[in-house]
Formats: structure tokens, sequence, C-alpha cells
DNA sequence: ATTATCTATAGATCTATAGATAATGC
DNA sequence: ATTATCTATAGATCTATAGATAATGC
């Protein structure tokens, strides 16, 4: 959607070049630009739709208001990484060291790497609000994944249950951490970044 | 002040147990608490006042508006963290590392001991703005102790610049990440807490 | 007289709905 | 006829000021 030629309904008040995306699309590249440079309570229906290019009151035509852009936005960051982490879960071939650290890396490269950084979202208060619910348990989900990858390598495998749970909060910790290092500097190139910080993390993790 | 007896004023229309705190403090700490829950745009003057025990009209009588109760709260975290820095930084005769560490876990303590979790104050994205000058002041100075106290560690006098700047950011990053674990198990004890966060910072320095 | 508070409110938002309008589709 | 947009706006805030009030201090 959104390529080309007449489209039907009423043109917009201000024309622009077209993006290529669909209007939700755009709504939601909008929302996510103010989301995390701004935050989310500070940004207005109105900032959000002038942004995608149409007036206030058109965004409705398309999302129900802020909640469901902020929801959305979310589930898209993680639906990825946990794709990808169910995928290594299942390489029993492949070594728990190196599969962590794969995860690691994929992650980083996905939180740091949208145009718009996505990741900063995880940061807002309001994200801890009930309404995210479907959110927080994918997420639960990933975290869930590194704890499994972590029991599975020769260091980790030797640990007791808190221990365990201590390095996955500070593995996973690091991992989501990464974007307030990012966000210091992001001129730095995403890739040998994202391994650095794999580096790290297996080194936090005890490995 | 504010303590006992008669007070001058008109009484307030809520009367509570005395705090023992000054008004100004009481504002301070409410906006504490609320800021790191809720988030800072979200948070309206009548939440902060009601919860310091006054109309929202008389907290105008202590400070400017919201911008100064989170511009005073960002100082008062970094402060004390400042001063244990440039302390360390004075004494040649321990070692680096262990200094390094030492900065660590007592960074860890301060940002999650406090009684409201002060340190998720940085991850607000309002605090990037101008307006909030002050403190990016004193906490680029904190984080040039980290690097310089990196750099006097045997491990880290043998790095070339770019690669010591990347290992102090994911150091700093660790630590002031480490708010996100806190929250993920406040219950977690902090002393605890502090030590292992400080080993794991020292491994992904990679000392 | 001085002070800390209060109540009341003007002005500036911001959200979400109602109803009008300007395209295409048939 | 259907659709995507627009303009206009009611109702609900929220901030910051003006002016009144109820204490203590002298």
């Amino acid at each position: 959607m959104g390529s080309s030629g007449r489209r039907v309904g009423r043109p917009r008040a201000e024309q622009r070049p077209d993006s290529g995306l669909s209007p939700r699309d755009e709504l939601l590249a909008a929302a996510a630009e103010l989301f995390t440079t701004r935050g989310y309570a500070a940004t207005t229906t109105r900032a959000v739709a002038e942004r995608a290019g149409m007036r206030q009151a058109s965004m409705y035509h398309y999302v129900s208001g802020k909640e469901e852009l902020l929801a959305a936005l979310l589930e898209s960051t993680v639906t990825p990484s946990l794709a990808f982490a169910r995928q290594l879960l299942a390489e029993d071939d492949t070594p728990a060291e190196d599969r962590l650290w794969d995860l690691c890396r994929t992650d980083v490269e996905l939180l740091c790497g949208g145009s718009h950084n996505l990741g900063g979202l995880y940061l807002l208060p309001e994200v801890r609000a009930e309404r995210f619910a479907g959110f927080h348990a994918v997420r639960a989900e990933l975290k869930d994944a590194y704890r499994q990858l972590l029991a599975a390598t020769e260091a980790g495998g030797a640990l007791a249950k808190s221990e365990l749970d201590l390095r996955t909060d500070l593995l996973f910790g690091l991992i989501e951490g990464v974007i307030l290092v990012h966000r210091s500097d992001p001129e730095r190139p995403v890739s040998a970044f994202a391994e650095a910080t794999a580096d790290a993390a297996l080194r936090i993790a005890g490995i």
C-alpha cells in the first residue's frame, strides 16, 4: 500500500512525496521517533499525526490512540529477537556458548540498528503499565531463552539457581542497557559494537 | 526545619504527621517517587503537591515548577558519586583495579539503595534536554573518572584510545543500566548485588 | 506585620467525536 | 456509493497567577 497513483478519499491538506509506507506505518514511524526522543507522555497526538503528514483527527481513522501505537511498537521490537532465540534453542548441535554469543550480538544489532532508536522505548516508565502485558509476556519469554542458553553452557551448568538468576539478570540487563550506551554515541558503527557487547556479555556471564 | 510546635502561616488543609522534612524536601521526595514510577511528563504539579501534603498552588511558594524539581533531583544523584570518585582518583597508593571496583560497587549502592529508585531518573527521555546541562556536566565528569581509573589499570594501560572509549562506555553503561536490573527485581539485597555488579563490571572492562 | 497556606480561576493546552468535503469507483 | 481526509469543537485537563485567609511574632 501507499505506492503511486490516484488515491481514494479527500486529499491531504499538506501534500508530501510518497513515503512508500501505508498511513498506519507512517504513524508508527512518526510515533517511534517522537516517543524515543521526547518520551511517550510528552508526545501529543497532534505531533504524531502531523509528522506522519496528516491532521490530528485523521489519526483516529487508523488507530484508537497513542496507547495502541506504543503497544504495537513494543511488540515489534521483541518479536524478531524472540523468533531468532527460539531457532537457536533448537540447534542442539551447536555449543551453547556460541549460540548465546550469537543471540547477544543479534539482539544488540536489532535494538540499536533500526533507523529510530526503538530499543529506547523499553526505558519509558509508562511501559510498565498493565496495558502492555502482551509486550511483557514476549519479553519474559526472550529472557527465559537467555537463561536456558546460559544454563546449557559449561560454566552455567554448575551454577545454583539464585546464582543463575542473577547472571541472567545481569546479562539481560547489559543487553537492554546497551541502549544507553548507544544513545551516548550513536555514531559508533553498530556491527562492531554489537560484537564487542556480545564479548562483554559472555564475560559477565562468567564464560 | 519542619520539626515540632506551632508554625507560622495558614495551616494546611489536610493535616499529616510531621515528616521531619522541610516542605521543599517533601516536594522533592514526592517528585522522586512520582517521576521514577510514572515518568516526568505524566506527573502533574497537582500530583506532586498533593503527595507532599499541600495544595497544587502552594508548591509555587517553594519551587518554580516541575523542571526545577527534576534538575535538583538529578544533580543530587550524581554529586555523592562524584565526590567519592574524586577521592579515589587521589589515592595513588591503592591499585587502580581496586579503586575502580570500589567505585562501581559504591555507585550501584547509591543508584539502587535510596528509598525511591532515583537512578531511574537517568532513563527519562526528558533528561536529555538542554535545560539539564548542569546534570550532564557532573555526569560527564563522573564518567571521566571511570575512564581515568580504567586507563590506570594494567590491562587498561595497554588499550588504544578508541578501545578505551568503548570499554569506558560499556562499563559506565552497565553501571547505569543496572537500574533496569534492579527494577526487574527490587527485592534482591542491594549490597550483595552491588558487589556482583562490580565483579561483572571489571570483567567487562577486561580486567 | 509577616508568613504559609488556601480557594478560585484565566488561559492554554490536548483528546476524541461530529459532521462536512473532495477524491475515486461503479 | 465509498472512502480518506478535513474543519470545528466540546469537555477535560493542567499550569501559574491573583487575591483571601489563618496562623505566629512583636
